[in-house]
DNA sequence: GGCACTGTACCGTCTGGACGGTATTGACTG
DNA sequence: CAGTCAATACCGTCCAGACGGTACAGTGCC
């Protein structure tokens, strides 16, 4: 009905090939953070990227797919990030703890509704959680147990999910000055916990 | 119309059997906590509490109403806890935060999946979490922020929230030793705090 | 020509919830 | 104290619409 025949510009002349699949993802996450994990229809996806239905199951040809792609994509984003921390520490011969807090406060600031992609995940099929969980894992026996005081670097770790949590929920109870305030203090701990 | 002339009791929720009620709430938390947020529905919840659907809508109308009765009873059950070992703190004039922290612990044990709420709610309709969130805020407000050392406090109470999140994810990278220490470090890192 | 889609039409299943029914109790009435 | 009636606490069925998914013909661009 509205469909122009000889359209082809569909695209604001910002990026010729945004990549169409992490565009699809985008919208994905863009729809769980704004109406929550159960409204993240397929429907709702095609709506929220512009693309056609056909056009998505093209990309993800069943919801599943879609789900462990969100997920998947967020484990790398995060892992990325760490593991570079990590690296650069080593190789400098610093701490690995404090870079690797200091990495996941520096992730979250671009990425803000990435973790949607738990909520989506947990709430349709825990399974595909597995990755991220073993990735955790990984980090928490790499990094975290073999400090100082690992107790103390467990802490941390987990005051950085429930700072992440807090607001993937939606319950803010901590303001902008409170999180700064958190997140520097915790690097400072675990730096000092290295003195 | 509708005015009882010589009525007297009008509120069949609250008082008369509250078994079946929260028998509906613990079949829904069962659902939940084993299946998914996506999958809690009425008929799940139908089958797991052994109630009919027509039982089921009777005492809980729409499923909004019972999402947001999932989280009053959080809620409230949390609450009563916090706020007797805040009582008690303050008749000892001892400090409130470890045994706020404490009173956190304590209630996790037997209520293991209480917080499936949360998630049921945050997928269907974050606006439910409003309850929750108003608390959580007026317990930060009263008790972590004019604490000696406020970043401390909310850290403490943001790795508590972690540890819960993380399970209710069912990412199980905390065992239960390190869950125990890390509890029992905040505590003391709470009572240290006002010495 | 083939990739990357669009657009439409369709199907089976699931879901929320409306609805009507039933059994039991207790209170008021005559 | 029988009869009427209302309220409570359920049961079981039915239906419209949402959802996931399939199928397929068409289109523009490299």
């Amino acid at each position: 009905m509205c469909m122009a025949t000889t359209m082809s510009k569909l695209m604001p002349p910002t990026d010729p090939k945004p990549n169409t699949r992490s565009a699809i993802l985008d919208a994905a996450e863009t729809v769980v953070a704004r109406d929550g994990a159960s409204r993240l229809t397929i429907d709702a996806v095609v709506l929220e990227s512009g693309y056609s239905k056909g056009g998505v199951l093209y990309h993800y040809p069943n919801k599943t797919a879609l789900l462990a792609a969100m997920v998947d994509r967020m484990v790398e984003g995060i892992s990325v990030e760490i593991d570079g921390a990590r690296e650069q520490a080593e190789i400098r011969s610093e701490p690995i703890l404090p870079a690797i807090i200091a990495a996941m406060v520096q992730h979250r600031k671009p990425n803000t509704n990435v973790s949607s992609a738990l909520l989506a995940a947990s709430a349709e099929q825990p399974e595909l959680l597995d990755s991220a969980r073993d990735y955790i894992e990984k980090i928490v026996a790499d990094a975290v147990t073999p400090a100082p005081d690992p107790i103390l670097g467990l802490i941390a770790f987990l005051a950085m999910d429930g700072l992440h949590f807090s607001d993937l929920l939606g319950l803010h109870y901590v303001s902008d000055e409170q999180r700064e305030a958190v997140q520097s203090r915790l690097i400072n701990m675990m730096t000092e916990m290295y003195a």
